[in-house]
DNA sequence: CGAGTTAGTCAACAAGTTGTCGAAAAGATC
DNA sequence: GATCTTTTCGACAACTTGTTGACTAACTCG
């Protein structure tokens, strides 16, 4: 049973300090208006007075709420991460009924829609990442949990004798799943080069069957 | 013959206004105060101020040299980039001779090998990258030209019947190689979870054959 | 109801950053 | 040594972030 992100611990303390009456409506106010912005602009081109300003405060006020620009972003992103575990769990589930191709689409299918759905939230991700260490925690547990199911996954078929050995399976794991990190969110981002929308899965979905599955002999 | 990126054209205007004189010495001394302060804390927690001072100037004179802090750091990556363009000549040199899998991973080893001398510059480079739209351009032409002949390999290699058809060559190449940037980053920035610097090329090289060579058929 | 705690608000401040301007110092040139 | 160009920096303006202290509205319990 691989670990799922803390989110209720990594939550704790990030918002308002006690919390009651109309101030909720503030707060949401806040997680709005930073999503709001974030479909127009990078993180870095908002500022603590843009949050305040759109939810109606003045920046003090908005101290009242959160301590930081990156703590609104973080609970915004924690949400995120809650969200996308329930795909997760039903990946897993797919998975155990057996067809391990149509398993294994599924779970990068609904994982690429589900962060696809809020592509400005993962952009900013990526950006608190760079230099929050609260963010790159965060990630990381994301990060290790599907590592280990991967590694888990690859483990069992080869153990059944369908996938041939190879290089250990976590370290496969981690290069296959920050390959679809790093694919998806050129994708979202419209970087150069980045692939097609609707080529994503279908890309990423081969070279999965093909590092599991296939021998490495040119020929 | 893919496109080489254009360093000379990113280079043009980065530096001082005019240029002769000792100030090249001033100019030097910023730029290894840079290299030396990014050993030490990321980009975003240096100051134009940091940088002064480092190379025994004043903040105003700093500006003589470079117009903000972002020059100083792109130049540097200019300088990097240059110096890896020179493994990939060899590589292809090195793949044009006939063994593909040998070639293959002499020239993964060469690059790695490249960035990992300078694992500082590389993460100030993704750092600014997020933030900085010139240094987003220098970095897409850098994968441009990489994604490019990784397409040109497939290419050959299904052409004369030594891999099996399947996505399109340039899918596949933009894949593998925001694979092996992503899971290199990670190396270097020592994430968890990431591979081992000395499993890094076993694990990129081992992929990129499934993904080439293989099929995708689960037993 | 009314004194007291609590939630909510913000003007004003402190400290840090970036980038610019204009005047002065240092060097080269004739 | 008068003149032009390069180099240098003190002082300033603009914009951040985060804090403090005082003020208001509301609730609460005796």
């Amino acid at each position: 049973m691989p670990a799922t992100p803390e989110t209720d611990a990594a939550t704790k303390g990030r918002g308002r300090r006690a919390a009651r009456a109309s101030g909720d409506d503030r707060e949401r106010a806040i997680l709005e208006t930073a999503e709001r912005l974030l479909e127009e602009r990078p993180l870095s081109e908002i500022s603590v007075d843009d949050l305040a300003r759109g939810a109606g405060i003045s920046r003090p006020t908005f101290y009242f709420y959160f301590p930081s620009k990156d703590a609104v972003v973080l609970t915004i992103i924690d949400r995120l991460v809650a969200a996308a575990a329930g795909s997760r769990e039903q990946a897993l589930a797919t998975l155990a009924e057996g067809d391990l191709r149509a398993g294994l689409r599924q779970g990068l299918e609904d994982l690429y829609a589900a962060f696809r759905a809020r592509r400005a939230v993962v952009l900013a991700a990526a950006e608190l990442r760079t230099t929050n260490e609260e963010a790159r925690e965060l990630w990381t547990q994301v990060m290790e949990g599907w590592v280990a199911d991967v590694t888990a996954v690859i483990e069992a078929e080869r153990a059944r004798g369908a996938a041939p050995g190879g290089q250990p399976a976590r370290d496969m794991a981690i290069a296959l799943v920050q390959m679809n990190e790093r694919v998806q969110y050129a994708s979202f981002a419209a970087e150069s080069p980045s692939l097609a929308d609707e080529r994503v899965i279908d890309v990423l979905v081969d070279i999965w069957l093909r590092a599991i599955y296939g021998s490495a002999d040119p020929g």
